[in-house]
RNA sequence: GCGCCCGUAGCUCAACGGAUAGAGCAUCUGACUACGGAUCAGAAGGUUUGGGGUUCGAAUCCCUACGGGCGCGCCA
């Protein structure tokens, strides 16, 4: 029908902004989705939060809200002393601590460090064990920063665990908490009622030696957060982390909120990488770990994060890495860029003709009358409603499986005959050819949105 | 022992309680005088782990058994 036509040309007319809506427009949402010690190169497990996290925030942006993404550096406390000590176990020759790191970055990181300050080595005891950790503390925060940048995910704020201490902020948030009453001393320790909120048991603050816990960061975390203005605060956690999430609710209940307006945390579930029939395992001690950096290297910046986002991140996940780096098309993102490298060149061969879409103000919605050209319509006009779906459920999969259909309809609408949008050898161009070339330009649209809403780049050739 | 997640085609996975449970890969059969074949048309493949229940209707919700992953510190 003419009504179903004209969709075409409400998806030219909209632009990038098609599927976007206001849903959420006012709300400031705060993405916390990779949360790491700066203490080696970021692995298999940060690199789904990586793709995940920064589809979220997109999504959320496409649905109006006002996005911070945000990195937490876990930058204190006991890992990053042996982190110091066993950087200065490697320059200076010697075996690394009983629980320090072995890999051979540590080494890399040595040499650099020394290369940059001989004069380190002329440190004593406790001076230069800082002196190797803040060192190197800097360069792997750079190199995490670099392997981020190369995957194409960025950063609003690095949030640094150490600059709540620095600043009074874990003091004010302890005493945000005291005056909501939630706050008792016991045991030599300070403990904060979560209980009170459905949490398992107490949890401790301030531990009995005067040393303040994980626990306590978040707290202060979790206020500074509020604080800087955020409504809602996502917290995407891995797996083996979902025993944290009665605590963190109960905590943020504790402080006055109510956790089922202001947090929200997302548990994704771990992934596993088979090598053929073998399984890689993650074994950190050994220094056997997948990177981000070796992940990328290997399989590509699009095809990794295509792969990692066409799944919900709550079900468990097996990435056979020979199978998605063999035939290209084993994989479904080259599907979905290649049906959008292909609408540019039919753009480019109608520009030849003469043709172009700002030429038909003439456009007639009525003449994409096949069956075909339905198909491809129906499946345009779902597109803001898969994006509404995906920012409601936090499901951006949702858009990498649209764009699948999508293109496979577009695909086989491509491929009849009777739909065929330039004119075939003489023929004059018609005003049904221009229709059609309405249809190719949203329908390219929409690819080029999707995509951009997974992070992925649109190649107009390939 | 307690808690959370999961079990769907040979493999990897979809399916907001709603039509005959769908894709890709692998297997088999077709279409290359191609607006780009990284494509298209078709075949085959299922008791949705087993059992019970709720419902007009269940892969989806509840109970249970089995199988797999993870978590239960004054660790981070």
């Amino acid at each position: 029908t003419a009504a179903q036509g004209q969709v075409a040309a409400e998806v030219v007319a909209a632009g990038a902004a098609y599927g976007h809506h206001d849903a959420l427009a006012g709300q400031r949402i705060n993405v916390e989705f990779i949360s790491a010690n700066p203490t080696g190169p970021l692995h298999l497990g940060h690199t789904r939060w990586a793709v995940v996290g920064d589809a979220i925030g997109r999504v959320l942006e496409a649905a109006g809200a006002d996005v911070t993404r945000e990195f937490y550096i876990n930058d204190r406390g006991r890992q990053m002393d042996l982190f110091g000590a066993s950087i200065e176990a490697r320059a200076l020759g010697q075996p690394v601590p009983e629980d320090g790191y072995r890999g051979d970055y540590i080494q890399d990181l040595a040499d650099a460090v020394v290369a940059a300050d001989p004069g380190i080595l002329e440190l004593e005891g406790q001076a230069r064990t800082v002196a190797f950790r803040e060192a190197g503390y800097a360069l792997q925060l750079d190199e995490q920063r670099r392997q981020l940048d190369a995957f194409q995910t960025h950063f609003d704020t690095w949030f640094s665990e150490r600059s709540l201490h620095e600043s009074n902020d874990v003091a004010s948030g302890l005493e945000k908490l005291r005056d909501q009453g939630h706050l008792y001393d016991a045991d030599g320790a300070l403990w904060m009622r979560t209980t009170d909120f459905g949490d398992d048991r107490d949890r401790v603050l301030i531990r009995s030696n005067g040393e303040l816990t994980y626990f306590a960061s978040d707290t202060a975390y979790y206020v500074d957060k509020r604080q800087r203005g955020f409504d809602r605060l996502l917290y995407l956690l891995g797996a083996d982390h979902h025993g944290y999430v009665g605590r963190l609710r109960a905590m943020a209940a504790c402080t006055g909120d109510d956790p089922d307006q202001t947090l929200e945390v997302l548990i994704g579930q771990l992934v596993k990488v088979m090598r053929g029939n073998e399984e890689v395992r993650l074994s950190k001690r050994a220094g056997d770990i997948i990177t981000l950096a070796e992940l990328v290297d290997e399989i590509g910046v699009d095809a990794l994060r295509y792969s990692l986002a066409r799944y919900p991140s709550d079900s468990p996940l097996t990435l056979d890495i020979e199978q998605i780096t063999r035939a290209s098309n084993d994989n479904p993102v080259y599907y979905v860029q290649y049906a959008h490298a292909r609408t540019c060149r039919m753009m480019a061969n109608a520009a030849d003709l003469g043709m172009s879409v700002h030429k038909v103000e003439e456009f007639d919605p009525a003449l994409l009358a096949h069956e075909r050209d339905g198909a491809l319509l129906r499946a345009l006009a779902e597109f803001p409603r898969v994006v509404a779906a995906a920012s409601e459920l936090r499901e951006p999969h949702r858009v990498a499986r649209y764009l699948e259909d999508t293109a496979s309809v577009f695909n086989k609408w491509y491929d009849t005959k009777e739909c065929r949008m330039l004119p075939q050898g003489d023929e004059p161009v018609r005003p049904v050819n221009e229709a059609r070339l309405m249809l190719v330009a949203a329908t390219r649209q929409v690819l080029v949105n999707g995509l951009t809403l997974l992070g992925v780049s649109a190649p107009e050739r390939m």
